[in-house]
DNA sequence: GTCAGATAGTAAGGTACCTGTCTAATATCA
DNA sequence: TGATATTAGACAGGTACCTTACTATCTGAC
């Protein structure tokens, strides 16, 4: 069944269909690519893990999920030989990310992976269509995010 | 902390960032209207459960989720007395979906959050902004959803 | 009339987020 | 310097989606 919307959807109903496609997208991009074992939540990790190593809070800020989220993904990781983590040794709380080799040797292709998909949608559209709904987007979260909060904010979570 | 976003995030950021504000300002309208029983899921099964019964696979095809995420939202509200179950007199196989007494009463409430979370955040932005952003969304969901199957569909799923 | 294939619903299980609470270590400042 | 607040990370648990696999029933082609 080809998945027909109404003709004026509620704005949460096409968000999460378009969210569940650019999700699903990047799975099979990666896929593509030959990394079954990366999923998408583990592309943030590749994306913002510096040489210099990086606390998973400094993760969860970049990639703006929980801590949970974020230490699963980087747990899962380091199963699967993509990283190590290594005591801070300015900071006997934290535990330091590092890209392993092959890490290293995955990182541009998986945090491209993103990318691509936007460039696979513009081409699907038009470079301006995806600027367009990229700046709305924004606009948007910049506005309602201070709107009576959202999310109220957890006691000690970030 | 603000949640800060980087000058150009990938688009897959800004879509959930944005999804999870509105699931999570539905969720405070309910509340806010004295239904704090009722989540944002549930929503749908008002919205979309006419006076002759309704068999849970429409549901699904009318709120775009699968048959077990509607069949959960179905059974809560039937234990919390909105809605029942009774078989349907043309198909063995299906049972219809009523609203109770207590369902019929509740359901303009229950069905119009959406539409109020969209009329705040066009008060927030403009009428104008959340138009372009619903078009953007729309165009770009009909061009993608017949790109390499993006959800492969499923054999014994709608 | 029978039988292959579609459809309604159930069940078991997985994913990617979320929350709250707790401990250890660090930072602050009266 | 000692009380207090903050932060890093672990742990337990919840939500809203998803999938695959199964039974019962219906439908349409022969």
């Amino acid at each position: 069944m080809k998945e027909t919307i109404p003709e004026n959807p509620p704005l949460g109903l096409l968000l999460r269909l378009v969210h569940q496609h650019w999700t699903q997208a990047v799975d099979n991009a990666l896929d593509a690519a030959g990394f079954g074992d990366i999923r998408p939540p583990h592309a943030n990790v590749f994306t913002f893990t510096p040489a210099e190593g990086i606390q998973v809070s400094e993760l969860t800020k970049l990639a703006h999920v929980r801590k949970q989220t974020m230490t699963q993904a980087v747990e899962e990781l380091e199963k699967l030989g993509y990283v190590e983590r290594r005591p801070d040794p300015n900071d006997r709380r934290g535990r330091l990310v590092f890209l392993t080799g092959r890490g290293k040797a995955v990182r541009p292709i998986a945090s491209a992976t993103g990318r691509k998909v936007d460039e696979r949608w513009a081409e699907l559209t038009s470079a301006e269509e995806m600027e367009t709904l990229r700046q709305a987007l924004r606009l948007l979260f910049e506005k309602v995010r201070d709107d009576v909060p959202a999310r109220p904010a957890s006691d000690t979570d970030g």
